[in-house]
DNA sequence: GAGCACTGC
């Protein structure tokens, strides 16, 4: 897409009007958009979508879909009975910036006829026709207006990248769809948008496929149109899942890449990428499995460079991974200085998420570090494992990104045939807890008969169905609890940081979990460079608990706070910012971080009050607070064994303090934690130490048998 | 001396 930054303030030479600009631009900004290769197939799609309820689009890379298809729509009339097209987005970022660019593209201001909507940020207003949201987003959504009945169109984006969120919604949408055409069809046939294909929708569906969801009595809705778009070649699983749904190519616009292969397999891929990196001419992006990884890789280039002669010397290298704080990212995307080249060391962060302008060369190792869970045991592990060929063709692509490019496979061209097609789903390798709660909170009360893309595991179900009784978020009939598990599902938290927050209102300290658990929703807290360990590590001391992790959370948040308060109070945002970036560079705290853990924070604060908690604080009484804690967390507990190893009690399995942990080191006979992580070995993330006592006393349903 | 890929509500 060529830049084409908003001329409208700039006047060129004053020699043209304002309003002459204006034309000038609207003029190149339609040109632009007539040269996007979907602009060739506007009215076939029009039609199609008009025609089928359901339309599955694969559309390459640069094809122009995601910011074209809502506009041709509206065009259509899609809009003209008052409804919206609703566009989801895996990514936040991707829903922001594709609004604002529609937006203009429109001439329109965003929030206007043009807006999105991602958790903390609304753009929308009672005007916007055409909004773009995250999936979760949508799926939240769905909680309140079970029918979505403000969409005509909803168009689920990225579907090939299977997120958890995009196969939960891609489920309830099919159900919803039916359901409407139902209502659409019991007002007495009188909509005069019903088409053939609503009508023999009708006809397949069961009875009482509405009464899962809320009736909605009395109200006329149109039927919804469902658009899936997906960027894989494979359009087959999504039309199958849709009833044989229409599927149309779209052709893309990319550069072409031509890929390499090594001749025979790599023992080191590490020295392999490294002597590829010397070898390249331009900017290189190099995709490597962690931070670990990356470190090390920089500090062997930096080695290499010395011996070399001055005039080989102009390579830069460049780390990019998420938790990198935003300030140092930011240097992956700043032009190398002349006469010099950059590397950039990755993660899949470069994969999708962010997009690194001037690269030329990948180099691809084919590896991948993948997040993996257990139901059986509750243990998510790390494992580096191969890309699918999906991932290696994502990756390559990212050279072809601004003119031709090239991509080194450190592997064998027969090592690729062999890669899976795709990554395995989302659904199929996490914990569904979450996403069982929402399901009943939305009606669906089978969850095993609930009609999934890829059904995830019969044990995962059970395990997760298992832990919401626990929690108490489900009675004996696993239907949904009132008002415990209503207030559960209301709350966009992990289920057991839900329940937390209601047991802290009965404990008195609900004002310590609400900062707890918005700390525990957000990655790392600390940052820890490699090159300043030991600066980092006396930092985190300094604040540390000796009661454990979650305290020293809290301790965090409030020295924050208190830092802000003192520093600028009745200054500008800009300043409380400035402050805020100062006070966590001192203390080697994230501060992207610490910045959206008060987001949640004030988030959850919200619903909490709108279902008339009271928020009361413990003050200085932390014993309380751990109790609390212990009632919340009883599933997670570890005790101490003679052997001086912890075993987790509700699995039995041998388990150890995570070397992050504040309380690494220190020798308490019982702990409860967060998470359980297999690296290279199983570790309890985020430690609190309890009585033991205090398990049998606050949670005897679940410790009755033991002593 | 150990060790957390990436999203999202």
């Amino acid at each position: 897409m060529p830049s084409m930054a908003n001329s409208q303030n700039r006047q060129p030479n004053g020699a043209v009007s304002n309003s002459d600009a204006r034309r000038q631009y609207m003029q190149q900004i339609l040109q632009h958009r007539k040269s996007l290769p979907i602009a060739a197939v506007e009215n076939r799609l029009v039609e199609e979508i008009r025609n089928n309820h359901t339309l599955i689009i694969v559309g390459e890379t640069g094809s122009g879909k995601t910011t074209q298809l809502p506009q041709f729509l509206f065009k259509a009339g899609f809009c003209r009975n008052g409804k919206a097209i609703g566009v989801t987005q895996p990514r936040r970022v991707a829903a922001v910036t594709v609004a604002k660019r529609v937006a203009e593209e429109c001439g329109v201001q965003l929030g206007q006829r043009v807006g999105y909507s991602i958790r903390f940020d609304d753009m929308t207003s009672g005007s916007t026709m055409i909004k773009y949201m995250t999936d979760g987003l949508l799926l939240r959504e769905a909680l309140l207006d079970p029918y979505l009945s403000k969409y005509s169109v909803i168009i689920v984006d990225e579907a090939h990248e299977r997120t958890i969120h995009t196969d939960v919604l891609l489920g309830l949408l099919k159900k919803v769809q039916k359901a409407r055409s139902q209502t659409a069809n019991e007002s007495l046939n009188s909509d005069r948008a019903m088409t053939d294909s609503d009508s023999k929708l009708e006809k397949e569906q069961g009875a009482d496929l509405v009464s899962s969801l809320k009736k909605c009595q009395g109200a006329r809705i149109p039927p919804l149109r469902l658009v899936v778009m997906s960027a894989s070649l494979d359009a087959r699983i999504f039309s199958e899942y849709f009833g044989g749904a229409k599927a149309v190519h779209v052709q893309g616009r990319q550069f072409p890449v031509d890929v390499f292969y090594t001749k025979g397999p790599e023992t080191d891929y590490v020295d392999a990428a490294i002597m590829t990196i010397f070898q390249a001419s331009g900017d290189i992006l190099v995709f490597l499995t962690g931070q670990e990884e990356i470190e090390a890789v920089e500090g062997l280039l930096k080695e290499k460079l010395q011996h070399l002669s001055k005039d080989k010397q102009n390579l830069l290298s460049t780390p990019i991974f998420a938790s990198l704080p935003s300030e140092q990212q930011m240097k992956a995307f700043m032009p190398a200085p002349a006469g010099f080249r950059k590397v950039i060391l990755a993660t899949n962060i470069a994969e999708t998420s962010v997009t690194i302008p001037g690269i030329k060369y990948v180099i691809d190792p084919g590896v991948v570090k993948a997040r993996n869970y257990n139901p059986r045991t509750g243990i998510e592990s790390l494992n580096v494992i191969p890309t699918s060929k999906a991932q290696a063709l994502q990756r390559s692509g990212r050279a072809g990104r601004e003119g031709p490019g090239k991509c080194f496979r450190l592997y064998p061209e027969i090592e690729f045939d062999k890669l899976a097609d795709s990554t395995v789903p989302e659904i199929k390798r996490c914990n569904l807890s979450n996403v069982i709660l929402q399901l009943k909170a939305l009606g669906v009360d089978d969850i095993m008969s609930f009609d999934f893309m890829e059904k995830p595991s019969r044990m995962a179900i059970v395990k997760s169905l298992e832990e919401l009784f626990l929690l108490g978020a489900l009675t004996e009939d696993y239907k949904l609890s009132d008002p415990i598990g209503h207030q559960m599902a209301r709350l966009p938290l992990d289920p057991i940081y839900s329940k937390a927050l209601i047991l802290a209102c009965q404990f008195n300290c609900l004002e310590e979990m609400l900062i707890t658990v918005a700390m525990l929703s957000v990655e790392s807290i600390f940052y820890m460079p490699r090159e300043k360990q030991d600066e980092s590590r006396a930092a985190k001391n300094r604040i540390a608990s000796l009661e454990g992790d979650h305290i020293t959370f809290i301790n965090v948040y409030r020295t924050c706070d208190d830092f802000l308060a003192k520093s600028n109070a009745g200054s500008s945002k800009e300043k409380t910012l400035k402050n805020m970036r100062k006070w966590c560079k001192e203390n080697f705290v994230n501060g992207r971080s610490l910045r959206h853990a008060r987001d949640v924070h004030s988030q959850i604060r919200g619903h909490v009050e709108q279902m008339g908690l009271r928020i009361t604080s413990c003050g200085e009484d932390m014993l309380l607070y751990r109790r609390c804690l212990t009632a919340a967390f009883f599933m997670n507990a570890a005790s101490r064994q003679p052997d001086g190893t912890y075993r987790a009690l509700a699995s039995g399995q041998v388990v150890q303090i995570h070397p992050f942990s504040v309380l690494r080191g220190t020798k308490h006979d019982c702990v409860i934690f967060n998470e359980l992580v297999r690296t290279s070995q199983n570790y309890m993330r985020n430690v609190t130490r309890i009585d033991p006592l205090w398990l049998a006393e606050l949670a005897s349903h679940f410790y009755a048998a033991q002593d």
